[in-house]
DNA sequence: GCAGTGATGGGACTTGGTCTCATCGACCGT
DNA sequence: ACGGTCGATGAGACCAAGTCCCATCACTGC
């Protein structure tokens, strides 16, 4: 007979998933959600660094983002590199049963000014994590940084239409979809 | 006799500016704060919602940048309405008077994550106020949300060198520079 | 004078977040 | 079977951020 209950991480998150979109993010404390968890606010505290990060599991995203940057094939420009890595995402990452938990936390997100500011760090620490990735594919400086905020408006783009339900195409697709868009709009310029 | 000294705000923003400096922002307290500028922590949150917007001004940058878009000769294309208005803004804004405590500042938001935050927030905003401000010139969407990005990279670009002391040029030209620099990066992509 | 205004002070109160110590089943070696 | 360590949890004190409400008191206009 296991002592605990298991996964206290994620159901924490849950927990705080559901109450946020139930009450909202500043009427839900945290000992509300440990309380639904079954746990105590030591134990949330223990897991998760603050409250805000309890919706931003892991960082997984940007391990396998400049991991897909790494193995691509080296030659493939920059932009080319980070839709690899875009594709590989939607393999591993932004799989068809985890859209409908995506978009009800993107809600949340969009809806407290505290948690899109934690969002909005983790875009730019993510941006430059894509920078060094293509550094290290001998990609210059500015060229890099271009690419990785191109890169990143495609990322928004896709994913915001993966969210929109009534579509059923994956995050690749549409991912490459969206660069095609940006380099078409980015001519203009 | 006035009763109070001038300018509380700018006392505060002032005194917070130094402690930061001198203990680091978690090593400072509101009440710090509030006592070196000879008032209380009821006062600081009268003018302030909280204790980091006291390194972010008024707001008043948005404003102008949205402005000098607007302002911008019909016939100019995206990124040059964004150059024009990062020019008005090194005129109106960014003056050699103000590059000491913008490098201050700067350096105090590089070292706290808490900071870096609200910043990315900021960033975040002002990039959207961007893109509304070229969808009023008629600039379609895409092309507008790839010009506010690059543009938000010039400003970055130039804004680090501007900091960057060993240097006297005006804020104006040295973005109209990295934009020729952005410029040539984004051709080979 | 006298009432109203507006920036400030004071202090109670909630919540996020840190820290330290206690608990107690599982596991391991003997 | 026994005892000791380990690891995830609980309990609660404590501090700082942020909210709220009420008091103060020079200045202003009547």
């Amino acid at each position: 007979m296991a002592r605990w209950q298991p996964d206290a991480p994620g159901r924490l998150a849950a927990a705080a998933l559901d109450l946020f979109e139930e009450r909202g993010y500043e009427n839900t404390t945290v000992i509300d959600i440990a309380e639904r968890a079954g746990l105590t606010k030591s134990t949330f505290f223990r897991h998760f660094p603050d409250k805000r990060e309890v919706l931003f599991g892991g960082g997984t995203v940007a391990g396998l983002l400049v991991e897909g940057i790494a193995s691509a094939p080296s030659a493939a420009g920059p932009l080319d590199a980070v839709a690899d890595a875009l594709d590989a995402l939607g393999r591993t990452f932004f799989t068809a049963d985890r859209r409908e938990f995506s978009g009800r936390r993107q809600a949340v997100l969009n809806a407290h000014t505290e948690l899109r500011e934690r969002e909005a760090l983790k875009r730019i620490d993510l941006t430059a994590s894509m920078i060094e990735a293509l550094h290290r594919r001998g990609v210059p400086d500015l060229t890099a940084r271009v690419a990785a905020r191109l890169g990143a408006l495609v990322w928004e783009i896709a994913y915001d239409r993966w969210i929109d339900a009534d579509n059923s195409e994956g995050f690749g697709p549409l991912a490459r979809q969206a660069l095609a868009e940006v380099r078409a709009a980015g001519a203009v310029r």
